[in-house]
DNA sequence: GGATTTGCCGACCGACCGGTCAGTCAGTAT
DNA sequence: ATACTGACTGACCGGTCGGTCGGCAAATCC
């Protein structure tokens, strides 16, 4: 699997084994219901050796959130690169987004699930450390297209920002249901969603004749 | 508590209690985190009385989200009875639909934790029981919204729900985090999320000069 | 080449898990 | 009084949990 040195490699297997192993089972079930047994036995390792690389289950538990959460955010931060007219990043951001999301299911599974049963306590964290940086960012892209007058100047870029980015998570997380339900079609079809809800998005979030914009009215 | 005589009181009320205690416990925690003794000691039971009642752990969690599920049923039913203009009916459903997630803060995260552990296996149960009939009945309204010319025609109805749901679902999960973020101003207040939402999607969804719509104008 | 360190393991611990069981007790129909 | 019922309990079961400990084997240092 490692193309590294044996010496090298055998340093940081056990451990990288053991921390895949904990992702992938944290993951699929609950924190109480996956034993460091599993673990061990999915990594190939003792149970003893994992508590000799990491001094407790909590411990663990956090390394493999904080390693998804880098991954997550390095993901998220290579999202607001691209070129092009204001209305083509902001669709094809919408779509990454989402595509990346589904591409890593487990990792965003465990985020989502983490948000749930203790956002009081993760939420400052998640803010600080996972997603403030690319957040921001985001929000300043919105911020710019209100200058250049792509965007209603009236709007908080930050709520814009938002109900995209819940839109995306909803999808993720409801698809399930909503691909039983009658009148949805697109449960399965993820490109289609995205370009509806930017066609949403866009139309209430462009400028529009009725609606006030910055006088200066760029490309 | 209850004004019921006191053998009728008796012969439920340890059920309820121990219903109440395991919904409160199973909100908070996963469904392994939470032990039956946890269970007795809150519901004032022998762990022994609770398998007197229900067959197994598995069984008193499955009636656990079956109320719940049936409590967000009912709930959800009484929001579409309002009266007056379309877009005042929109923005009412809106806030209503946040506000009750709110409210029921614990029953929400059980259901939406449900679907993220387990959404393959649930979400035909969740979508024909619970939610499905008042998506349905949500659709309509604005299937009807399209027709006499409120809404734009050209938009798939479901996906407009899908997105209204979807950004109350995000802020109710995510308030914990954006809270945190320098650029959120409203995370502590929903009204004024619920305000800004229905201003983003209306002003996609209602028709405007540039976007087709059904001839007559009503209203 | 002996001593030390490091990665790793099998065996084991006390605590707690879900679940069972024999039996108590209040009510009630006969 | 008798017989029976369902709600309820404390004590207990086998099993699994997170975590510990002593020791083995190979690399590393002196």
């Amino acid at each position: 699997m490692s193309a590294l040195p044996a010496n090298v490699a055998s340093r940081t297997d056990a451990v990288a084994r053991i921390l895949d192993a904990a992702a992938g089972l944290f993951a699929e079930s609950s924190y109480d219901a996956v034993s460091m047994n599993a673990i061990a036995e999915r990594a190939g390792v003792s149970k003893a050796n994992i508590f000799h690389h990491f001094s407790s289950k909590e411990s663990l538990y956090l390394a493999v959130v904080r390693a998804a959460c880098h991954d997550v955010g390095e993901r998220l931060g290579e999202l607001g690169t691209e070129h092009g007219p204001f209305a083509q990043r902001f669709s094809s951001y919408a779509a990454s987004m989402l595509n990346d999301m589904l591409e890593h299911d487990q990792i965003q599974r465990l985020i989502l699930r983490e948000l749930l049963v203790d956002g009081e306590r993760r939420g400052q964290e998640f803010a600080e450390k996972v997603f403030g940086e690319n957040f921001a960012r985001f929000v300043a892209i919105l911020r710019q297209g209100q200058l250049k007058g792509h965007l209603r100047a009236d709007l908080d870029p930050a709520m814009i920002a938002t109900v995209l980015i819940g839109s995306n998570v909803f999808f993720f997380e409801a698809r399930d249901v909503l691909k039983h339900f009658r009148d949805v079609n697109f449960a399965n079809d993820p490109a289609r969603y995205s370009t509806m809800l930017v066609d949403i998005l866009m139309h209430g979030i462009a400028r529009t004749p009725g609606s006030p914009a910055a006088p200066t009215a760029g490309n």
